[in-house]
DNA sequence: TTGTCACATCGCGACTTGACGATATATTGA
DNA sequence: TCAATATATCGTCAAGTCGCGATGTGACAA
Protein backbone atom coordinates (compact mmCIF):
# COMPACT_ATOMS: atom_id res chain seq x y z
CA UNK A 1 0.00 0.00 0.00
CA UNK A 2 1.13 3.60 0.12
CA UNK A 3 2.91 5.61 2.78
CA UNK A 4 1.28 6.29 5.87
CA UNK A 5 0.98 10.08 5.07
CA UNK A 6 -1.49 10.21 1.97
CA UNK A 7 -3.78 8.31 3.51
CA UNK A 8 -6.92 10.55 5.19
CA UNK A 9 -9.03 7.11 5.45
CA UNK A 10 -10.65 7.54 8.90
CA UNK A 11 -13.45 9.90 9.94
CA UNK A 12 -11.80 11.22 13.42
CA UNK A 13 -8.36 11.64 12.28
CA UNK A 14 -5.48 10.69 9.55
CA UNK A 15 -2.19 8.92 10.59
CA UNK A 16 0.12 11.20 11.99
CA UNK A 17 -2.07 11.83 15.25
CA UNK A 18 -1.93 7.98 16.19
CA UNK A 19 1.58 8.60 17.95
CA UNK A 20 0.25 11.53 19.60
CA UNK A 21 -3.38 9.71 20.85
CA UNK A 22 -0.79 6.65 21.43
CA UNK A 23 1.30 8.61 24.02
CA UNK A 24 -1.69 10.15 25.74
CA UNK A 25 -3.64 6.58 26.09
CA UNK A 26 -0.20 5.27 27.30
CA UNK A 27 -0.60 8.54 30.33
CA UNK A 28 -4.44 7.41 30.86
CA UNK A 29 -3.32 3.81 31.15
CA UNK A 30 -2.70 3.60 34.97
CA UNK A 31 -5.03 2.67 37.48
CA UNK A 32 -4.25 5.47 39.89
CA UNK A 33 -3.86 8.49 37.17
CA UNK A 34 -7.74 7.22 36.12
CA UNK A 35 -8.54 7.76 40.04
CA UNK A 36 -6.73 11.30 39.88
CA UNK A 37 -8.55 12.02 36.75
CA UNK A 38 -11.63 11.28 38.44
CA UNK A 39 -11.28 12.79 41.40
CA UNK A 40 -10.23 16.25 39.93
CA UNK A 41 -13.40 16.06 37.78
CA UNK A 42 -15.33 16.74 40.80
CA UNK A 43 -12.94 19.92 41.74
CA UNK A 44 -9.26 21.07 42.59
CA UNK A 45 -7.78 19.40 44.85
CA UNK A 46 -4.01 19.37 46.56
CA UNK A 47 -1.27 17.22 46.00
CA UNK A 48 -1.95 15.99 49.52
CA UNK A 49 -5.44 15.39 48.90
CA UNK A 50 -4.71 13.43 46.14
CA UNK A 51 -2.29 11.10 47.57
CA UNK A 52 -4.77 10.67 50.43
CA UNK A 53 -7.51 9.73 48.14
CA UNK A 54 -5.52 7.28 46.42
CA UNK A 55 -3.83 5.95 49.18
CA UNK A 56 -0.07 6.67 47.71
CA UNK A 57 2.98 8.40 48.82
CA UNK A 58 3.51 11.96 48.12
CA UNK A 59 6.21 12.05 46.00
CA UNK A 60 4.20 9.13 44.01
CA UNK A 61 1.12 11.36 43.58
CA UNK A 62 3.32 14.30 42.63
CA UNK A 63 4.89 12.10 39.66
CA UNK A 64 1.81 10.84 38.60
CA UNK A 65 0.32 14.48 38.38
CA UNK A 66 3.48 15.71 36.51
CA UNK A 67 2.58 13.29 34.07
CA UNK A 68 -0.47 14.09 33.90
CA UNK A 69 0.24 18.02 33.52
CA UNK A 70 2.82 17.31 30.34
CA UNK A 71 0.03 15.72 28.66
CA UNK A 72 -2.03 18.86 29.08
CA UNK A 73 -4.93 16.94 31.11
CA UNK A 74 -4.17 19.21 33.85
CA UNK A 75 -3.04 22.40 35.21
CA UNK A 76 -1.51 23.50 39.16
CA UNK A 77 -1.66 26.66 41.08
CA UNK A 78 0.49 27.28 43.95
CA UNK A 79 -1.42 29.11 46.84
CA UNK A 80 1.19 29.28 49.46
CA UNK A 81 2.52 26.12 50.98
CA UNK A 82 0.08 24.29 48.58
CA UNK A 83 -0.44 23.28 45.19
CA UNK A 84 -3.35 22.80 43.81
CA UNK A 85 -4.42 20.81 40.25
CA UNK A 86 -7.23 21.09 38.11
CA UNK A 87 -8.45 19.49 35.13
CA UNK A 88 -7.28 21.40 32.39
CA UNK A 89 -9.55 20.50 29.08
CA UNK A 90 -13.30 20.39 30.09
CA UNK A 91 -13.75 17.51 26.98
CA UNK A 92 -11.87 15.37 29.12
CA UNK A 93 -14.70 14.19 31.20
CA UNK A 94 -16.52 12.83 27.94
CA UNK A 95 -13.10 10.74 27.40
CA UNK A 96 -13.09 9.18 30.73
CA UNK A 97 -16.32 8.60 31.38
CA UNK A 98 -16.61 6.87 27.63
CA UNK A 99 -13.45 5.01 28.68
CA UNK A 100 -15.22 3.55 32.47
CA UNK A 101 -18.25 3.44 31.21
CA UNK A 102 -16.91 0.22 29.33
CA UNK A 103 -15.34 -0.99 32.49
CA UNK A 104 -17.76 -1.00 35.64
CA UNK B 1 -6.74 -6.40 45.84
CA UNK B 2 -6.32 -3.39 48.72
CA UNK B 3 -8.80 -1.45 50.61
CA UNK B 4 -9.71 0.59 48.18
CA UNK B 5 -12.88 -1.37 47.09
CA UNK B 6 -14.96 0.25 49.42
CA UNK B 7 -14.60 3.27 47.35
CA UNK B 8 -17.89 4.43 44.97
CA UNK B 9 -17.37 7.47 44.67
CA UNK B 10 -17.44 8.04 40.86
CA UNK B 11 -20.49 8.56 38.47
CA UNK B 12 -18.68 6.66 35.88
CA UNK B 13 -17.70 3.07 37.48
CA UNK B 14 -16.35 2.00 41.11
CA UNK B 15 -12.35 1.57 41.98
CA UNK B 16 -12.20 -1.40 40.67
CA UNK B 17 -12.60 -0.31 37.35
CA UNK B 18 -9.59 1.12 37.27
CA UNK B 19 -7.10 -1.57 37.03
CA UNK B 20 -9.39 -3.19 34.23
CA UNK B 21 -10.05 -0.24 32.00
CA UNK B 22 -5.88 0.82 32.87
CA UNK B 23 -5.04 -2.85 31.33
CA UNK B 24 -7.30 -2.44 28.35
CA UNK B 25 -5.98 1.29 27.62
CA UNK B 26 -2.26 -0.10 27.91
CA UNK B 27 -3.22 -2.28 25.04
CA UNK B 28 -4.71 0.65 22.98
CA UNK B 29 -2.07 3.17 23.81
CA UNK B 30 0.04 2.36 20.72
CA UNK B 31 0.24 3.92 17.25
CA UNK B 32 0.22 0.59 15.39
CA UNK B 33 -2.36 -0.93 17.38
CA UNK B 34 -4.66 2.19 17.44
CA UNK B 35 -4.55 2.10 13.41
CA UNK B 36 -5.37 -1.51 12.92
CA UNK B 37 -8.33 -0.72 15.33
CA UNK B 38 -9.55 1.90 12.40
CA UNK B 39 -8.59 0.05 9.69
CA UNK B 40 -11.14 -2.92 11.54
CA UNK B 41 -13.68 -0.72 11.97
CA UNK B 42 -13.73 -0.10 8.28
CA UNK B 43 -13.97 -4.05 7.59
CA UNK B 44 -12.53 -7.80 8.40
CA UNK B 45 -8.57 -8.32 7.21
CA UNK B 46 -5.92 -10.82 7.00
CA UNK B 47 -2.92 -10.95 9.00
CA UNK B 48 -1.08 -10.16 5.99
CA UNK B 49 -3.32 -7.37 4.51
CA UNK B 50 -3.33 -5.18 7.93
CA UNK B 51 1.11 -5.88 8.45
CA UNK B 52 0.54 -4.57 4.63
CA UNK B 53 -1.13 -1.58 5.81
CA UNK B 54 1.09 -0.63 9.00
CA UNK B 55 3.75 -1.65 6.79
CA UNK B 56 5.32 -4.09 9.67
CA UNK B 57 6.51 -7.36 9.19
CA UNK B 58 4.03 -10.48 9.40
CA UNK B 59 5.02 -11.38 12.84
CA UNK B 60 4.54 -8.34 14.49
CA UNK B 61 1.06 -7.66 13.70
CA UNK B 62 0.51 -11.03 14.17
CA UNK B 63 1.16 -9.92 18.09
CA UNK B 64 -0.42 -6.49 18.42
CA UNK B 65 -3.27 -8.47 16.91
CA UNK B 66 -3.22 -10.89 19.76
CA UNK B 67 -2.64 -8.46 22.28
CA UNK B 68 -6.05 -6.60 21.08
CA UNK B 69 -7.71 -10.00 21.11
CA UNK B 70 -6.52 -10.32 24.15
CA UNK B 71 -8.37 -7.96 25.77
CA UNK B 72 -11.76 -8.42 23.74
CA UNK B 73 -11.22 -5.95 21.04
CA UNK B 74 -11.00 -8.33 18.47
CA UNK B 75 -11.93 -11.99 16.78
CA UNK B 76 -10.75 -13.92 14.56
CA UNK B 77 -11.52 -16.57 12.03
CA UNK B 78 -9.50 -19.18 9.69
CA UNK B 79 -10.35 -19.51 6.44
CA UNK B 80 -7.72 -22.00 4.65
CA UNK B 81 -4.55 -20.59 5.23
CA UNK B 82 -5.68 -16.99 6.09
CA UNK B 83 -6.95 -15.46 9.32
CA UNK B 84 -9.70 -12.76 9.27
CA UNK B 85 -9.43 -10.55 11.88
CA UNK B 86 -12.43 -8.19 12.93
CA UNK B 87 -13.71 -5.96 15.36
CA UNK B 88 -15.77 -7.75 18.70
CA UNK B 89 -17.30 -5.10 20.10
CA UNK B 90 -19.19 -2.52 18.19
CA UNK B 91 -18.85 -0.01 20.93
CA UNK B 92 -15.52 0.18 20.17
CA UNK B 93 -16.20 2.37 17.32
CA UNK B 94 -17.35 4.92 19.79
CA UNK B 95 -14.69 4.50 21.77
CA UNK B 96 -12.08 4.98 19.32
CA UNK B 97 -13.53 8.08 17.54
CA UNK B 98 -13.48 9.60 20.96
CA UNK B 99 -10.13 9.28 21.28
CA UNK B 100 -8.83 10.13 18.22
CA UNK B 101 -11.24 13.37 17.90
CA UNK B 102 -9.24 14.86 20.54
CA UNK B 103 -5.76 14.27 18.18
CA UNK B 104 -6.25 15.41 14.66
C1' DT C 1 17.59 32.37 61.14
C1' DT C 2 15.75 28.04 62.02
C1' DG C 3 12.41 24.63 61.65
C1' DT C 4 8.57 22.65 59.45
C1' DC C 5 5.19 21.78 56.05
C1' DA C 6 4.04 20.83 51.19
C1' DC C 7 5.59 19.53 47.09
C1' DA C 8 9.13 18.23 43.44
C1' DT C 9 13.08 15.82 41.73
C1' DC C 10 16.76 12.43 41.53
C1' DG C 11 18.97 7.83 41.33
C1' DC C 12 18.33 3.23 41.87
C1' DG C 13 16.60 -1.53 41.11
C1' DA C 14 12.72 -4.56 39.69
C1' DC C 15 9.83 -5.27 36.25
C1' DT C 16 7.50 -4.85 31.63
C1' DT C 17 7.30 -3.82 26.69
C1' DG C 18 8.50 -3.87 21.87
C1' DA C 19 10.83 -5.32 17.90
C1' DC C 20 13.65 -8.58 15.75
C1' DG C 21 15.28 -13.08 13.75
C1' DA C 22 14.59 -17.76 13.95
C1' DT C 23 11.63 -21.37 14.25
C1' DA C 24 7.11 -23.73 14.47
C1' DT C 25 2.41 -24.78 12.86
C1' DA C 26 -1.37 -25.06 9.58
C1' DT C 27 -3.18 -25.19 4.95
C1' DT C 28 -3.01 -25.83 0.16
C1' DG C 29 -1.29 -27.29 -4.30
C1' DA C 30 2.10 -29.80 -7.30
C1' DT D 1 5.15 -36.52 -0.02
C1' DC D 2 7.26 -32.10 -0.75
C1' DA D 3 7.33 -27.25 -1.20
C1' DA D 4 5.19 -22.89 -0.69
C1' DT D 5 2.15 -19.71 1.67
C1' DA D 6 0.10 -17.59 5.80
C1' DT D 7 0.23 -17.05 10.43
C1' DA D 8 1.92 -17.84 15.22
C1' DT D 9 5.33 -18.44 18.74
C1' DC D 10 9.78 -18.27 20.94
C1' DG D 11 14.29 -16.32 22.82
C1' DT D 12 16.76 -12.35 23.24
C1' DC D 13 17.78 -7.76 24.38
C1' DA D 14 17.46 -2.68 24.34
C1' DA D 15 14.41 0.60 26.11
C1' DG D 16 10.87 2.13 28.91
C1' DT D 17 7.93 2.22 33.30
C1' DC D 18 7.03 2.05 38.25
C1' DG D 19 7.64 2.81 42.95
C1' DC D 20 10.79 3.73 46.51
C1' DG D 21 14.01 6.37 49.61
C1' DA D 22 16.76 10.27 49.75
C1' DT D 23 17.40 14.81 48.72
C1' DG D 24 16.09 19.47 46.97
C1' DT D 25 13.05 23.63 46.85
C1' DG D 26 9.72 27.05 48.19
C1' DA D 27 6.59 29.10 51.62
C1' DC D 28 5.34 30.28 56.09
C1' DA D 29 5.71 30.80 61.23
C1' DA D 30 8.17 31.07 65.56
Amino acid sequence: MTAKTDRLDGPAGDVRSFAEAAECLKTLAHPVRLRILQLLLSGRYTVGEIAGDCEIPDNVCSEHLRLLQRCGFLTSEREGRKVYYQVAEPDLAELINCILLHYE
